[in-house]
DNA sequence: CCTATCTGTTTGGCAATGCCGAACACTATC
DNA sequence: GATAGTGTTCGGCATTGCCAAACAGATAGG
């Protein structure tokens, strides 16, 4: 819960905002009008308006239940969020290729492009493997520690990486984990040399990312794609040869939004 | 733009909800302020600080454009889209078998949930053919026209049927469409003897459709799934022999879902 | 069986809220 | 340089949407 507002917040539509956000982290299943109302520091009745005006439009439903309405995120959400996808071009331009990537090592891939300093998975994958990794879409990851966000960084000039690294830190997430900017600027040095990016246990224990930045998108856009897989993976074994496919992928890309530009 | 409003309804809100609607529509790349002023029929200022909020939030994002700020639909929505999904167990149930499915046949397969009368398509899982079907998630169809449509009506008591029709209509959308109730009617008893359900051209000329209903489902929640393909597939030529995969697949769904239930 | 305590829903009234309109800064176009 | 577009800022008024408290059901527990 954010309580960052400047002078033209609107207070009632932060206040719908905050219910959106507070059931989204209640991944049970659905919260009560008065949970609700509790956890946001509102009125029962503030509560109960805001979520009929919500529900009236489907971004939140109430599954009945006896006489206590559970309330989730609503239907509409999902039509928005694949609309969102949608019009974020480069998740629409990374799709295809994606798939070759991640048919090709048997790795789920993703696509991610860098909003206020925070890597943001905007598309995804899967793999048709048995353990499924938690690799949500749209989650912010951080810039220092994840394949995608150093890969991003590499394409930024150092003023920069300096200035996103000063707003937001880059704690220990594991033993691996990057923590000193001099040794983060000279990683991102290598990756401009290679092309790709590992990220090898520094943001998950025992999971491996190999990342590739997308050079050269139109009205310069900073993104980048990765695969993941778990350390033990026999092919990651060989993460330099996973790498040059997935720079190879990331060219394609590129090459496609070139085309798609022209258009 | 519903203008269905009831007492209740939290009018800043209900101007922010149409906000991100008029931007989902406008599917070219972005509104400015003005043109969602003058669209949603508010003031400027309105407008601003709205989406100054939405935007503080992620719901929006600005494209910087020269000094004509272009909004379009926010990257924090694919993650709320994404949790929505989530929250809907039945489409998080369904992916495993979807996938399944559309490895056996090649088609796009989907899983739909009855809202309010509508069926809406809530998972998908894309063919990997070069004709690429228009069919959005989130989408709201049909129930008379579509083929998930008419296999959760089928599952329906026939008072309930009719207060659906009655509610929103049968309109023709191709020569092949149901448009009277009894047709309406007599079709949704073959697909309870059956067990799917086609969807011949009846709501997109040279589009093929067949579903499945979810049966058995816990909460007596509604569901239904589908593959879809177009009517010159070599496959669909023997449409029955589809039904029966699908009706298979709709069957190990239901078993997941009793399975998940009893835990 | 009736009380105590949970739900969600409804209402009244007051003041904070968030509108509108108009002015401002700025850039493009002619 | 004038004109017509942007997006942003500000003052003031009344609409709005809060809160608190009362209401209707339903469940739980003695």
């Amino acid at each position: 819960m954010i309580e960052l507002d400047s002078r033209y917040a609107v207070k009632s539509v932060v206040r719908a905002i905050a219910i959106l956000e507070a059931i989204e982290d209640a991944h049970e299943d659905g919260l009560t009008v008065t949970e609700i109302a509790k956890l946001i520091g509102i009125s029962k009745s503030a509560a109960f308006a805001t979520l009929y005006t919500l529900g009236s439009y489907g971004l939140v439903s109430d599954k009945d239940e006896g006489q206590t309405r559970r309330y989730s995120l609503g239907l509409a959400l999902i039509r928005l969020g694949q609309q969102a996808s949608a019009q974020n071009s480069i998740a629409d331009m990374a799709r295809p290729t994606l798939r070759d990537l991640t048919e090709k090592t048997g790795l789920t891939s993703r696509v991610a492009v860098l909003d206020d300093g925070w890597a943001v998975v905007v598309g995804r994958v899967d793999a048709r493997t048995a353990v499924r990794l938690d690799l949500g879409m749209g989650r912010q990851e951080w810039p220092h520690s994840s394949g995608v966000g150093k890969a991003m960084l590499s394409t930024l000039p150092e003023a920069e990486v300096y200035s996103i690294v000063d707003r937001i830190g880059m704690p220990r997430k594991t033993p691996n984990t990057i923590t000193d900017i001099d040794t983060l600027l000279g990683a991102l040095e290598r990756v401009r040399s290679d092309g790709f990016c590992l990220d090898d246990e520094e943001d998950v224990e025992g999971v491996l990312c190999v990342a590739a930045p997308l050079t050269h998108l139109p009205e310069g856009a900073v993104g980048a794609i990765s695969v993941t897989g778990l350390k033990a993976d026999p092919l990651l074994r060989q993460p330099r040869r996973v790498g040059r496919e997935v720079r190879a992928a990331a060219a394609e890309i590129a090459e496609t939004a070139r085309g798609r530009a022209r258009a």
